[in-house]
RNA sequence: UCCUGCGUAGCUCAACUGGCAGAGCGGGUGACUGUUAAUCACUAGGUUGUAGGUUCGAGUCCUACCGCAGGAGCCA
């Protein structure tokens, strides 16, 4: 058994009769008429059912269909121009598969609590199923950027040893009687794959157990992270520039329709072409004294959600900060050699408030100077000792960049959370479904 | 962890200064041959988050707890 007709390409069969396998969206009716709304997964058509067509005995399994029951549907595709897709279905013929009880979510408002609750269901309807497809296109675009300029896909483990960034709090799992976290970032693993296959990058997920509450957070998260050997912070945000405008541009061909649905203003993201602005952490900063809400902003600190809005509304694309001082940024950041209280390191900050998306930079080559760092984060060093190998065997300049899948989709749809940006979001409050 | 706010029907919300527990949607029954979140009529549906307290009387006031949401810190 196998569907060889879907909604999605339903022009093609014009004037010819198909059978539609699907769900019941969404029925009314009139007299002797019932109008059926059926959803395929892929669209959405309405089906006409006509007494007179059809005879007592189909008409009337009409009225034993709930919402969300599944059925297929044997008629003849017709133009019809009160149609939002412009055919629908003159019904011949009309099986029921399955009779769905009374369906949670109905037509109406839901509040975001609720939604989560049957998020299992919530991904059936028509918003949710145009994020997720174009959560489906970004990652797409990601994957054919990398493979398409000569990056190897190197993947990184799940279970890390110990923090690659000792501030942020870890999940701890038991392994086998001893101490494993769940990863935080795959970079350190494809430093080390860089030296091996020149250019990489790793597509994972990845766990954060801090309690934050917000809007822009997930305990679990995904993040491509590309890596290039020979690279330093110059050639890593012309990467990063290129690959970000690639992936919007792609989405802004191909989801036209789901941009469209979620009424994203389009403009914003046709203005995401090179170059982007490239500015200090130095000029970011004037950039908040001159504003009437970042003059409380000491130098010195990195920036919050409400420092990054503010910057990233001087302009009109993404825009790239780079060269924060060493103190606020992670131990494998190489130093700026014109200024070394600098790391050479770049964050992107997206458009209209979304934050950072991109956060990277040039790595430390130099082995001493990495065990030092190393020491003063207070890391343990026998678990870098793999690490430090890496500055021990050709160690070249390296660099590269991670970059947030759902912080990204949410900028690209124009979200206002971060939590339906993933088809099952992990918060605090949230493990279920 | 801290700050702020919210818990009333399946859902979204009302209920004045403490005085009979309400509506819309969804469900059920019926009407309607072009409906677009269809419309119309009828109908069922409640331990007001939990436990105490104040009061003649608590959805409303007080205390504690539980759950959730937003924000801060931290980060992608």
């Amino acid at each position: 058994m196998r569907n060889t007709t879907y909604i999605r390409e339903i022009e093609k069969y014009e004037g010819q009769v198909v059978t539609l396998s699907g769900w019941l969206y969404n029925m009314r009716s009139s007299g002797k008429l019932r109008f059926i709304l059926l959803r395929d997964g892929t669209n959405v058509i309405q089906a006409i059912v006509s007494r007179n067509d059809v005879g007592d005995e189909i008409f009337n399994r009409c009225d034993l269909l709930t919402q969300e029951s599944s059925l297929k549907i044997t008629g003849l595709v017709v133009k019809d121009v009160r149609s939002p897709i412009g055919y629908e279905i003159q019904v011949n013929d009309l099986e029921i598969v399955h009779i769905a009880e009374e369906y949670p979510i109905s037509p109406k408002e839901h509040g975001t609590p609720f939604l989560m609750d049957h998020r299992h269901l919530w991904l059936r309807s028509s918003l949710q199923h145009a994020i997720l497809n174009i959560r489906h296109e970004i990652i797409s675009a990601c994957r054919s950027y990398f493979d398409n300029n000569g990056f190897t896909l190197i993947d990184a483990p799940i279970f890390t040893p110990a923090a690659c960034e000792g501030t942020t709090t870890l999940f701890e799992t038991d392994y086998f009687g001893s101490k494993a976290y769940l990863t935080q970032s795959g970079q350190l693993y494809m430093e080390a794959a860089a030296m091996a296959f020149g250019k990489v990058y790793c597509f994972g997920p990845t766990f954060r157990a801090e309690k934050s509450k917000t809007r822009r957070h997930l305990t679990e998260f995904w993040m491509i992270e590309p890596e290039m050997a020979f690279c330093d912070l110059n050639g890593d945000m012309d990467i990063a520039e290129e690959f970000l405008e690639y992936i919007v541009q792609r989405t802004l061909k191909n989801r036209e329709a789901e941009l469209k649905l979620l009424e994203r203003d389009i403009s914003k993201l046709q203005n995401v072409k090179r170059p982007f602005p490239r500015i200090s952490y130095d000029e970011a900063v004037d950039i908040l004294k001159k504003s009437a809400e970042g003059q409380a902003f000491e130098y010195g600190n990195d920036f919050g959600g409400g420092d990054e809005t503010i910057i990233s509304a001087a302009f009109d694309r993404p825009v790239m900060v780079h060269r924060y001082p060493a103190d606020v940024k992670a131990f494998y950041m190489k130093n700026d050699p014109e200024d070394a209280s600098k790391a050479l390191c770049v964050d992107v900050l997206a458009p209209e408030g979304y934050g950072e998306i991109i956060g990277g930079g040039q790595r430390e080559d130099d082995y001493a100077v990495l065990l030092d760092k190393i020491k003063k984060h207070n890391l343990p060093v026998e678990a870098f000792d793999w690490y430090l190998d890496i500055r021990k065997y050709g160690s070249v300049p390296h660099a590269g960049f991670g970059l947030g899948i759902e912080r990204s989709v949410a900028w690209i749809c124009g979200l206002q959370h971060i939590r339906e940006t993933i088809p099952f979001p992990r918060l605090m409050h949230r493990l279920q479904p």
